[in-house]
DNA sequence: AGTGGCTCCTGGCGGC
DNA sequence: TGCCGCCAGGAGCCAC
């Protein structure tokens, strides 16, 4: 499931060898791909440069420079229309795989960037979940404002204080407010699993009942988890591969996340799994009690989020990295 | 407004 | 062995 790690992980590989190659041609093999229709999405990528890539939660921004008409090339939608540069916005849902110069034979794509000299983007989603659109890049702030995207994680809106006031009243279960895009942007079911686990907080704790440690406790465990997946190159369990066919490494170091009925590494209790808001949740049931307070180590010192020595998960990382 | 549930979609897997 | 039905989940939509 690409979320934020996943999502970065394809942007910096892409970084590698998108930008400066010419967008000759935009062939849409499946139209649900897009709510857009084919000749649209080709006025407004065609004949343009990759210029930079971002993200923005699980969104992945592909941006395009303005027109460039190569002779006669250049017909259709894309010579009379807007010219100006231009931004695509790739959603990778559960099982989106974008694919640079793919093998022959590769399976079929929903959509392929041709692109100067020779080489190919292709997108692949056995599930058919994932999305794409572009737009002018002054239209950048309509698509996500109409989204309700929440802060970036590592961005400088995503403060403790942000935190504490995202929860304070909410009543939904801890873990569905993770997954809430609209309070935080890219944190997805495994980072959600992984962070409250490193919190000690127990999924089905209502947001609003945690108080300013606890918080002190999730706001770090978001960081740390989720930089834990980047530097780990995301987590390939379903079908996640990066854009250069290579394998995440973060699911060997899960601690809970689909670990049901396995020892905690701290604790060795056994790891159960429930279901919150229609999603599978797994947590260990004595380092993440629903009663406040409970949790090993839950009386050490503010921020102290580090387990026993004698239990120490591999990827345990010290707060701060 | 906030929250929960349904829907899309298809490969994989368990049960019979 | 083969078939059927369920499960996984990100995000949009809808109902309460």
């Amino acid at each position: 499931m690409p979320e934020l790690p996943e999502v970065e992980t394809v942007r910096r590989r892409l970084l590698t060898c998108l930008p400066g190659l010419l967008l000759r041609e935009l062939v849409v093999n499946d139209p649900s791909v897009s709510e857009q229709s084919a000749e649209e999405l080709t006025s407004l990528v065609a004949g343009r440069r990759v210029t930079g890539l971002r993200r923005r939660g699980k969104y992945l921004l592909v941006d395009l420079g303005p027109t460039e008409a190569p002779g006669a090339e250049l017909t259709g939608p894309a010579a009379g229309g807007y010219a100006g540069p231009a931004v695509a916005v790739i959603h990778l849902r559960m099982t989106g795989q974008l694919v640079f110069r793919p093998e022959p034979g590769e399976r079929p794509a929903r959509f392929i960037w041709r692109l100067e000299p020779g080489t190919e983007l292709y997108f692949q989603d056995v599930r058919r979940f994932g999305r794409l659109w572009a737009f002018e890049p002054a239209a950048e702030e309509d698509f996500f404002a109409s989204r309700c995207m929440g802060p970036e994680p590592f961005g400088p809106e995503f403060t403790l204080e942000y935190l504490r006031g995202a929860l304070a009243g909410r009543r939904a279960p801890l873990k569905a407010f993770l997954l809430d895009q609209r309070r935080i942007a890219g944190v997805g079911n495994i980072y959600a699993d992984e962070a409250l686990y490193r919190a000690r907080l127990h999924p089905l704790r209502s947001a609003g009942s945690i108080g300013p440690r606890e918080a002190l406790r999730l706001h770090a465990a978001l960081l740390e988890t989720l930089q834990a997946g980047i530097d780990h190159e995301g987590s390939s369990i379903e079908s996640f591969i990066d854009p250069a066919g290579e394998r995440g490494s973060f699911q060997e170091i899960l601690n809970v996340y689909q670990r049901t009925g396995e020892s905690c590494r701290v604790c060795g209790t056994t790891v159960e799994r429930t279901v919150v808001g229609g999603r599978g949740t797994h947590y260990c049931p004595r380092c993440q009690p629903r009663r406040r307070g409970m949790a090993p180590g839950s009386r050490r010192r503010l921020g102290a989020i580090t387990p026993p020595r004698s239990a120490k998960p591999a990827d345990w990382e010290a707060p701060g990295r």
